[in-house]
DNA sequence: TTGTAATTATTGCACTTGCAACCAGACAGT
DNA sequence: ACTGTCTGGTTGCAAGTGCAATAATTACAA
């Protein structure tokens, strides 16, 4: 039963603010350059660094950290405009395979550009070098943690 | 125009994921234990530490980072279910107070019991008191950077 | 004062999300 | 092959979310 402190509850709620801060305003600028909301970028990354383009959707879900029934729709929506297709699989003919198409590929990188800068801007200049060894340190604690758990 | 090298590209990866999964863990505890979801306890708390346990609806949206609408919504849910009420504000009309009620109160507690041992577990846990200084320093200037530029 | 603009909260609408039910295909044991 | 179970993906439904429009009130300026 662990203890918790009130500096440690402050810093909690921190996160959770400058989490919501930061992806409040990331989406702002995507949506001020016109282009598709966060997520989309998340599938197309994957898709563009998988072999061949493609994901199995179960795969994606485990990657995008989305449950299977989302991953279906936000495939849907890209399909829909033509980033993705999808591809029936050979060795599993009840899977499916989202596929990256070139536009998938144009947009994915229109969006990085506007992505990057944002990264940047509002994360990662704040940070000096031996701050991200300590926050990866940490944040790679916690993850190990809640997988071995539910092991 | 900020630079971005992949190192940090590749931390702020790890920071959406740790706060995906670290927020799914904590609702999925208040869930198993039979506790209203997440949002909630925000709300909960907010009117506590508030003087005579009211907040504006305008107030209680800034806090919460929530736009107007789900505030109203959020609000709509814990009134039905007894845990604050609505109170018109005398000094300006069309404004309404969320007051907490006894029920209210009572729920906030049960909450932090699940919650404080949440956040000790999955969070703090992982931190020394020197990763908690270098974390606070590094997201405060995030927030102050975000709130400098919109002024 | 009077008219215009800004602010507070709510509502309608379209869209997204999560859960449970579902279907088709795979898989294991007999 | 036959049966029951499991898995991958989709769909219906109920609930939550953001945007734009609305009504009521306040603030302010001519």
């Amino acid at each position: 039963m662990a203890e918790l402190d009130s500096a440690q509850n402050s810093l909690w709620k921190l996160f959770l603010t400058v989490h919501a801060r930061l992806v409040e305003q990331v989406e702002q600028d995507f949506k001020q350059a016109g282009l598709p909301p966060f997520e989309w970028y998340d599938m197309l990354i994957a898709l563009k660094q998988a072999p061949d383009q493609k994901l199995r959707l179960s795969d994606l879900a485990e990657v995008l950290l989305v449950n299977r029934t989302n991953v279906t729709r936000l495939a849907d929506r890209l399909e829909k405009t033509g980033l993705i297709r999808r591809e029936v699989c050979q060795f599993d003919r009840r899977g499916a395979y989202a596929v990256l198409t070139q536009a998938g590929l144009e947009m994915q990188q229109k969006m990085w550009t506007v992505y990057a800068e944002s990264i940047a801007q509002y994360f990662s200049r704040h940070l000096t070098q031996k701050d991200e060894i300590t926050f990866t340190r940490a944040f790679s604690a916690m993850l190990a943690a809640l997988d071995e758990e539910s092991v």
